[in-house]
DNA sequence: TGTACATCAGTGAACGCGCGTTCACTGATGTAC
DNA sequence: TGTACATCAGTGAACGCGCGTTCACTGATGTAC
């Protein structure tokens, strides 16, 4: 009865492809994963089922991809690049640092509208959202990336908050950027409420945050 | 290459137990599964495992349960049920109408920490919480429970806000919850951290948002 | 208060299926001369 | 510029395992008289 420690998986590739054929299988095998994401689900998803699917036999999966975590692994990660490539692009071009309310509303609107449409433009990435927080291993790799945007937006906004210690910025940037995620799949997951009201009403929470910070 | 609708299981219980051997045996199951979930996640959870770990033979869990699903419904069930009942609870007792700032935020913060102790009591809570999210047909319930709560919530505070439409107060409510769900799951993924303070901060920006709002 | 019977609860043993995975092989591409 | 060879890429077919699930049965509990 005592506990077991998690199963432990490779998660990298096997091989890397290097000829142009193989590097349309690798990507078919991603993108039709990405599609069998988006149709059925995270637990449907199967080496079998991607193989018959994208017209592959299981071994030329397995050249590639020790397991299915390795196929998710990849998945997230490109769609956590996507996003933080994003991110950073936001905070370098000004971010939070607008002259008036409005124009800080305007400008955190835009990024986390941008956040929601990068996910839905991914196929699967709805499915691949809930597995960066439901899957163990991948949950590493969000917080990773989440420290990492958190980190480089309290670098970029610390000069404005002076009074601010370092500390406490970390822990509200940490905040912002995680609460923005969590925002960002309330809007992908019930896309029939009124997404932008509430893509305004987180934003103006986060503005009214920072103001008072300073 | 249509998309295909998600498999659908019969979540109910087959039969509810009536002598008291029955009962023990139910819930023998359960705390099991919550054990299980809390040892090696949700994705290791079988009914074998589960059968064998708590001494039991298939047949007499699919007595009650047709699947895994309804077991795990039934355990998310209960972790909502009391994290409604606390949240009720809390808006009941006066919830964010505190006359002073510090006071809506000791307030909004004891009631956040209570929602974070919950979980971590919870045999399994955590990966429940998880599965709450990623799960498709738990998703649902987890809405249902949000939104229940959040009417809760603008029905209690509304009369505070007199000019503030019916329509944008639910918008705050149903986003207060969400995003309070968020901060408890980081409070509990990753307990390494200062959780305290981040609770303060979480909260801190509520009031100020519903401040705002008024 | 005991007995006979009905119903509830759980067992032992096994099933079929599909999962992840691998072996031995053929075919495609690249390269040295 | 063609040929021989090495390496890369993918196939066909099957494997063992463990999953969810079920069948026929025994034992435990409740109840009518």
């Amino acid at each position: 009865m005592t506990a077991v420690p998690p199963k432990r998986f490779r998660l990298k590739a096997k091989l890397q492809p290097t000829q142009a054929r193989a590097q349309d299988t690798y990507e078919v095998i991603l993108a039709t994963a990405g599609e069998m994401l988006r149709d059925r689900g995270f637990e449907q998803l199967t080496t079998n089922a991607i193989c018959q699917r994208a017209g592959l036999t299981p071994p030329a999966l397995y050249r590639y991809f020790p397991n299915k975590y390795a196929i998710l692994k990849e998945l997230g990660d490109r769609l956590m690049a996507a996003q933080d490539e994003e991110m950073i692009g936001w905070i370098e071009s000004g971010g939070l640092a607008g002259a008036t309310f409005d124009e800080r509303l305007a400008s955190i609107v835009a990024i986390q509208t941008r956040m929601a449409e990068i996910i839905r433009a991914f196929p699967g990435g709805i499915a691949i959202g809930r597995a960066l927080r439901a899957v163990p291993m991948l949950q590493k790799l969000r917080f990773a990336s989440r420290d990492m945007v958190a980190t480089e937006l309290a670098a970029a906004i610390g000069p404005l908050y002076p009074r601010v210690d370092g500390s406490r910025l970390a822990v509200a940037t940490r905040m912002l950027v995680e609460l923005s995620y969590a925002a960002t799949e309330m809007m992908v997951e019930e896309p029939d409420r009124d997404v932008d009201r509430l893509a305004v009403e987180v934003c103006r929470m986060f503005v009214l945050y920072f103001d008072d910070l300073g």
